[in-house]
DNA sequence: CCGGATGTCGCCCTCTGCTGGGGAACC
DNA sequence: AGGTTCCCCAGCAGAGGGCGACATCCGG
């Protein structure tokens, strides 16, 4: 082990975290790529088996990296991916000691304990002595925030370049699900495909191995323990003559895995298409109909094709109804297992696979959870093309579109009133054609709210606290809630703040008040155009105007229902707010006259009453 | 080759909440 | 008589749940 080097870096390490995975490939393309001097991402690429558990709680890392808060608590049983990230080193100019110091000891197992949430990465090097420069190093940063380590039973630290001279280096790190060994997971073929190295003196790389686990220490997660396998050592001293590298594993298990790899003569199949690789000729065979459009089977009833019988099978239950998978829980039955299963997450287990890091957010299905982060990233892909709106989603983007369109799909089976969504005509009907309709009691007043949104906004307006004062109208009282000052204004209502300064008159209008004032200085302002005989209020003038100068003006007579006498007014003194009163303090008359019930008035009438003044009209006329 | 497991795209739905116009009440 | 306030209401968008249909992978 003392032997191995490893390879220098460049100015940036690939390492830890990052927004995408980073897939397991294979050997070929491993070396393919590394002669290309390309990095090893398989973007787009099929995902291995453990790759694809892993995607199974998919979480974006980069917005909490940005912003350094929300600590996860997943349950130990959710699966979590460990991506890439990389960190920016100036190599020439890294202090190493400034640096945490990582020496993987030339044994077999090495276990190192790694400060959590440092922001610092630890340099990791092979070897007793330490390294002359950084470049000789493999950055490892746990920034234990970022993912819960419960979740990360076992890593694999993969070196793809042998030696310092080389001009960069990739490391890939892969999450596995497994229990104690993530080469466990891995089928032979795939676990053989790991395993092989390339040297290229002799047309393969050299490459190093490395196991990862991460588990917390023993303070919890202030460190992490980093127990790291040391899969190169026996390489080096059992190096087959065929010049295929085999690689050690730490436990037995690997041991007899090895021993079992290292028997065998391996070869891989390489898509010229695609990335694909895989040492199986059925499978490789199997992927490559996947590159062809040949769809031999199909659908006699619609004429669709399809690649596969299976593919087709299914197809044609969608056209006849069958549906052999049911759920044991409910009445749902589905085409597919698959279908079944999403069922019974939904439905009954609630298993929620998917969460997000940002938030609780937890989906059933990868596409929600995709869906769900833009609500965090604010990506909006789906443009309108007739104005500025941009959907998350496109079922969104269509709902908008009826505003372009005019279309209003739902209508209600009472009115055949239309709407543009369902729910607002579902309110719709609540509202109008429902009974026992929901009302929401303001907490604060007696007002009742049809809708909940509705009585946001009054608690908004009228019960908000105001941090500048509001004045009373009337008096230097003040109030930081809108409610309040209203309710204290109202107290004001049936004051006649209105004071005559010549006389003991008062009254509630300021309107009034001016009337009453042009008693005092006989002011009158308004003038009969006819005979030049002058009022003080306007509604005189015109009772004067239609009663001399009106030649078609015929005075209403209400006749005494006793007596049959005739009085010019009949008034109604209803008491204010009954039917009837207008709310305005106001005494309506058939004839159409207006009291202010402040002005004063006969009093002590009641309703029927007759208003009867000595002059025209019989025995009471105002005329 | 088959079939199960898993992934992906798309569609539709519900629930929720905000906004602004209309109209009646109020001042 | 006119301005203001406030509830009612429809319009509209955000977020998420559930399912249909099909593709792909992979073990048996």
């Amino acid at each position: 082990m003392a032997a191995t080097e490893v390879a220098g870096p460049s100015a940036q390490f690939t390492k830890i975290k990052e927004l995408e995975v980073l897939p397991a490939q294979g050997p070929e393309e491993q070396g393919a790529q590394g002669a290309q001097g390309d990095a090893v991402r398989r973007a787009g690429g099929p995902l291995s088996a453990s790759e694809l558990q892993a995607e199974g709680s998919y979480r974006p890392l980069q917005g909490k990296l940005l912003e350094g808060e929300l600590a996860l608590v997943p349950a130990p049983s959710e699966k979590h991916i460990l991506t890439l990230q990389t960190v920016h080193l100036a190599s020439e100019d890294v202090e190493m000691q400034e640096l945490g110091w990582l020496s993987a000891q030339p044994a077999e197992e090495v276990q190192v304990v790694v400060q959590a949430g440092s922001g610092l990465p630890s340099l990791l090097w092979l070897g007793e002595e330490p390294p002359q420069s950084a470049q000789q190093c493999v950055a490892v940063s746990v920034q234990e925030e970022l993912y819960p380590l419960q979740g990360l039973e076992v890593m694999q630290f993969h070196l793809l370049e042998e030696n310092v001279s080389a001009t960069s280096r990739e490391h890939q790190l892969v999450a596995s699900g497994a229990q104690s060994t993530g080469l466990t997971k891995f089928e032979d073929g795939e676990e053989e495909e790991q395993l092989l190295v390339e040297n290229p003196l002799t047309g393969r790389t050299e490459d190093q191995f490395f196991l990862v686990e991460a588990r917390p220490g023993d303070e919890g997660r202030d460190e992490i323990v980093l127990t790291i396998s040391n899969l190169n050592m026996e390489e080096q001293q059992d190096k087959p003559a065929s010049g295929q590298a085999d690689v050690e594993k730490a436990s037995s298990v690997k041991n007899q895995r090895k021993t079992k790899a290292a028997k065998r003569t391996f070869r891989t199949f390489h898509c010229s298409i695609c990335v694909f690789t895989s040492s199986r000729v059925s499978s490789f065979n199997r992927h490559m109909k996947t590159h062809t459009s040949e769809k031999p089977h199909t659908c006699h009833l619609c004429l669709k094709a399809f690649r596969t019988v299976t593919l087709l099978r299914n197809h044609v239950n969608t056209h006849t109804g069958t549906r052999p998978y049911k759920c044991g829980d409910c009445d749902m039955a589905f085409v597919t297992s698959g279908e079944l299963v999403r069922h019974r997450r939904y439905r009954h287990t609630h298993e929620k696979p998917f969460s997000c890091s940002l938030c609780k957010y937890a989906s059933v299905e990868a596409s929600k959870l995709k869906r769900h982060i833009r609500s965090h990233t604010g990506e909006r892909p789906f443009q309108c093309r007739l104005c500025s709106y941009a959907s998350k989603d496109t079922y969104k983007l269509k709902r908008h579109m009826r505003t372009h369109s005019g279309e209003k799909p739902y209508e209600c089976q009472v009115c055949r009133a239309r709407f543009t969504q369902s729910g607002t005509m579902k309110i719709h009907v609540l509202q109008k054609h429902s009974e026992n309709v929901p009302k929401y009691q303001c907490p604060h007043c007696a007002t009742i709210i049809a809708r909940k949104s509705d009585l946001r906004v009054h608690l908004r307006n009228l019960h908000t606290y105001k941090a500048t004062e509001m004045k009373c109208r009337y008096c230097p009282a003040g109030f930081h809630e809108r409610y309040a000052l209203i309710q204290h204004q109202k107290s004001h209502r049936n004051e006649k703040r209105f004071k005559c300064q010549l006389c003991s008159y008062a009254c509630k209008q300021e309107r009034h008040m001016t009337v009453h004032v042009r008693t005092h200085t006989g002011e009158k302002p308004f003038e009969c155009l006819s005979c030049n005989k002058r009022f003080r209020q306007k509604q005189l003038l015109n009772v004067h105007f239609r009663k001399y100068h009106d030649s078609g003006f015929v005075p209403t007579v209400h006749a005494c229902p006793t007596c049959g006498k005739g009085f010019s007014r009949w008034v109604s003194s209803r008491a204010p707010g009954a039917p009837g009163d207008a709310g305005s303090g106001r005494v309506a008359a058939p004839q159409g006259q207006i009291f202010p019930t402040g002005l004063p008035s006969p009093a002590g009438r009641q309703l029927g009453e007759f208003s009867a003044s000595p002059g025209s009209l019989g025995a009471g006329t105002c005329f």
